[in-house]
DNA sequence: TTGGGTGCAAATGATTTGCAACATC
DNA sequence: GATGTTGCAAATCATTTGCACCCAA
């Protein structure tokens, strides 16, 4: 759960969320929310989606504007990477287990400890690159 | 060269991110110049930072936070990542050929086209671990 | 001379926060 | 009824931009 208690604005987000595959900024979901007649306070939506991420319900990923946009984590959890397609936003889950160790290796390489990273690609689909 | 014109101002910044081998913030490098006794408008670091970055002069990593941060290119200029102290800021450039490869073949296995990656690694180094 | 460059202050945009009103448990 | 939540507006923060003035070429 998001927090203590079960309100309108919590279960609108999360709702929405469910139905969301690309990741999306907070203005976005804001507006989607309104858009789908919720009214809720953009200050709230932030807070929420705050609490969300530190709940490791969300991930975050950062825009090259330093924008941050959300997608909920996959129930299985597992550590794992996107690919980001630059036009329609679509994202798709990457398992790779061999980056995993190369980067594990390269860390060691260079003395470094508690090495994390957080690799997502941007490039684009193939729907979008035959439009 | 950043522009056009070598101005007293764009000579100081290159000088100054000469001597500097951490990702910083415009604001960090204002500040910087300023102890150094150079007085520059900080909507001028921004300015020069940004022609910088398009002439490929420097690197942009984001910060968690969504800042922007910058580190000149090395001069060989090949393609490469990084491996960030969280504590001291300091910066290692890791090529990895292998990690390009796995990068090609997981994008062309979900049929991504023209994709980009920017990798970067955060960790804590081998001085900032004993410490 | 002259157009690019600079500083400053105002404008932007995203995100956070203070606080009184409010709803859930 | 107590405490967590919300909304709104004000406050932050990083960054950009308008514009009059300035300087390198």
């Amino acid at each position: 759960m998001i927090g203590q208690r079960v309100t309108r604005q919590r279960v609108a987000i999360a709702e929405l969320l469910e139905s969301v595959d690309e990741f999306r900024s907070a203005q976005q979901i804001h507006q989607m929310l309104q858009q789908r007649g919720q009214e809720i306070g953009l200050a709230t939506v932030y807070r929420t989606l705050n609490a969300m991420v530190e709940q490791g319900q969300l991930e975050v990923l950062l825009q090259p504007t330093g924008e941050h946009t959300y997608l909920r984590c996959e129930p299985r959890g597992e550590h794992h990477h996107h690919l980001v397609c630059r036009t329609c936003g679509r994202t798709v889950d990457v398992a790779a287990p061999e980056l995993e160790q190369l980067v594990e290796a390269l860390a060691a390489q260079h003395d470094f400890r508690d090495v994390e990273h957080s690799i997502d690609f941007l490039g684009t689909c193939q729907d979008c690159a035959r439009a």
